[in-house]
DNA sequence: CTTAAAAAAATGCATATTCATATTTTTCTT
DNA sequence: AAGAAAAATATGAATATGCATTTTTTTAAG
């Protein structure tokens, strides 16, 4: 430990391992990293991906919307969006009926590439839950969360049925 | 819905509202946003929040264990705190023992800021949970979350108990 | 005991992100 | 119907971030 006194009494109690926002950002973090890795390596960024995975779910979506179902600040997906726009991945059409949206869809090749990777987000998400929780575990964690996404965020699951 | 296609039948399944890793990251998102704007009106960055959140858990730690702790990658973690020193939130000192590392703790005044930031975001889990779950519910929900953490993460939450 | 390999932190530089604001279009008010 | 307010995107400029690399120190190997 060295000679640091690592363990002088802070006050009160611990904090962050009974801290719900911190666990969950630390199992959001650990459960994604090793997939980011695999998307880096195909040439896509974290934000590129949630891009794709949002579209191909749903496409030709608004900025806005994609961007409230991808949680980026909106002027940061304008960009990632030109980005994907220049590489072919996406193409942006102003929409004929309210003309100051504009909608987002995957080209052919930028949906090719949705499709690989989310097949792997797919392996990769069954492999993780299955090297820390049980499979009943993992259903009703995953119930807990789409309950309180379904209460905390008004319905933003269900939005990407629409 | 508008002249685009919104629903064309995209190939497979739906994706995102069973995918772990969406669910985490939107929870995660959801669960601290509005947390998050209470430190910035503070001006108290997401960044330095962590920072602060795991110093006042564990005063003392080494840039290296405080990046892996606070999920940033480690020259970000060494700008984000060489910042907080500038403002006089935190100090360094490189460890006698091993002298690569860089070990750092809380000012008296980051102290303070800590403990305030610390109580208001305890208020604010509780809020937050009781907008959208049963207590139990919140309970389990931390219990499967920290088992994932603990095998996923090779004991990450115990390693803020040391 | 000497040299190679590994570990920790910092840094330069290219790129990405944020914040505030401008622009365009639509909706609301009266 | 006119004008104010709101909504959706885009953009300029300051700042922050990521990646690869460098420097210093420690550990391991022969």
């Amino acid at each position: 430990m060295s000679d640091h006194e690592r363990d002088k009494p802070e006050t009160g109690e611990p904090f962050l391992a009974d801290y719900l926002q911190f666990l969950l950002a630390t199992a959001s973090g650990l459960a994604s990293h090793s997939f980011h890795v695999q998307a880096a390596a195909a040439g896509v960024s974290v934000a590129e991906w949630r891009v794709l995975a949002c579209l191909s779910d749903c496409d030709g979506q608004s900025v806005t919307e994609l961007a409230r179902l991808a949680q980026m600040e909106q002027s940061r997906l304008t960009r990632v969006i030109e980005r994907m726009d220049n590489r072919g991945h996406v193409t942006r059409k102003r929409c004929r009926d309210d003309r100051r949206k504009v909608h987002v869809w995957l080209t052919g090749q930028g949906a090719g590439i949705a499709r690989d990777l989310v097949a792997r987000a797919r392996a990769h998400e069954t492999e993780f839950i299955e090297s820390c929780l049980s499979p009943a575990e993992g259903r009703r964690l995953k119930a807990l969360l789409v309950k309180l996404i379904e209460r905390a965020g008004k319905g933003k699951v269900h939005a990407i049925r629409r």
